[in-house]
DNA sequence: ACCTATTGATAAAG
DNA sequence: TCTTTATCAATAGGT
């Protein structure tokens, strides 16, 4: 009924941790996020207790500052507690290995998220797998023990309507992927397929969205939406 | 029919920005938060190419840091620009700073390890599935013709979860090949898909096979093979 | 520590 | 830069 179909904004969206290339967003992003941290500094000193100061330069070379109770009293305390006793000894050799230590650190983190990324991407894989399992059990239970051949035979069909489906979307894809080589047997015209004995069931299966006959309690649209989600979340 | 399912959390509630009583709670946030505080300096350092310096004193008085490039470069340029004065011993702030760097390296290289090993978990997990699934392969070969009901069907099931792992395969693919160049269409419901453009080439060389009554000459395995082959070099 | 439901932060767009 | 919107990310509370 109401047409609102035009969204007015895509919303906030997944960006990677580097640099940014354009200006004028790069400039919109330092604010936003310099603000945010000052924030989460405020927040972080207010809820626990905690001195906190932070301290940014803009890439232009402006001076932005928050400190609780103030940066120059955290920062005073920082250095002493780094100086100990030693004071005016030239140690540039130490911020060198200060430096790297920094940039290991970043190194690291990196990693670290990229990790995580992975083990994602490795339970995802899981979940999927279990759930499609479980979902096979389900429909054999249900009622496939007691299905006749001939509806088997239909059913047959229908999963090569799924299959077929998916394979379709991702064939494009596929291809340009690397993936070029298909050998094992020759690829067999359409049609050929289609005048198959099992075509009745295919036509039945794919576009009477009907459940084969005998066949209560089997749900391919819902497996079909199922492989479509799968496939279709990601963010391309 | 459910009764009301009971939430394993109630999530994250809302909070007022005051110190937070109960010590437990405000150690636990503190580290947190401190944790969230550098990775959103560090973020904004990476992205807008700013320098930025984060210190941290704990409620216990434990001193933590970050810094692009470095904590004491940052504190010097601040320290110049604000006060003009109070310059020099700052360069020798080494010592303290670096063992606190090294801890909190230790600390990420502690994280990122044990990330690995739950990656390493989460892989082998995956590989067992697969094992387990390449026996419901070996059937493919075997002469489904000849095969009883009760065979069939549990030909079926395996089917079913080859069908799932070709999907989730091939979504990975999509995602690890970075093929963002949406070439094809937007995925839809597999039945729509099926019907309206109908089975590609590629999905006959795969798919292609005499239908039932025989089930004979069903080359899944070529596909369901490949995927597998093209999954595993590339991200685990 | 780990897990989820929520809140909070923020990328896009105007 | 400020506002709005739609998402993504951080994290409070529990186990």
């Amino acid at each position: 009924m109401a047409p609102p179909p035009r969204r007015p904004s895509m919303g906030r969206q997944k960006i990677e941790i580097r640099r940014i290339e354009s200006d004028e967003a790069r400039q919109v992003c330092f604010s936003k996020r310099r603000a945010g941290l000052f924030k989460k500094a405020s927040e972080l000193s207010i809820l626990c207790g905690a001195d906190v100061t932070a301290v940014v330069f803009s890439p232009a070379g402006k001076a932005f500052s928050f400190g609780h109770p103030s940066v120059e009293s955290i920062l005073d305390r920082f250095l002493d507690t780094s100086l100990g006793a030693g004071a005016g000894a030239s140690t540039a050799a130490g911020d060198r290995a200060v430096s790297e230590l920094n940039r290991q650190y970043g190194e690291l983190r990196t990693q670290l998220d990229t990790e995580k990324a992975r083990q994602e991407h490795a339970d995802e894989t899981i979940r999927m797998e279990r759930a499609a399992r479980s979902q096979a059990m389900a429909w054999i239970d249900a009622d496939l023990g007691a299905m006749g051949h001939d509806d088997l035979v239909a059913f047959w069909g229908a999963l090569i309507g799924v299959q077929a489906a998916v394979a379709a979307s991702a064939d494009q894809l596929l291809r340009d992927a690397l993936l070029v080589g298909r050998r094992g047997r020759p690829p067999q015209p359409a049609n050929q397929l289609a005048a198959g004995t099992g075509a009745t069931a295919f036509d039945v299966a794919v576009f009477g969205m009907q459940p084969p006959p005998g066949f209560a309690g089997v749900d391919l649209q819902g497996f079909g939406g199922q492989a479509a989600t799968i496939l279709g979340p990601s963010s391309f």
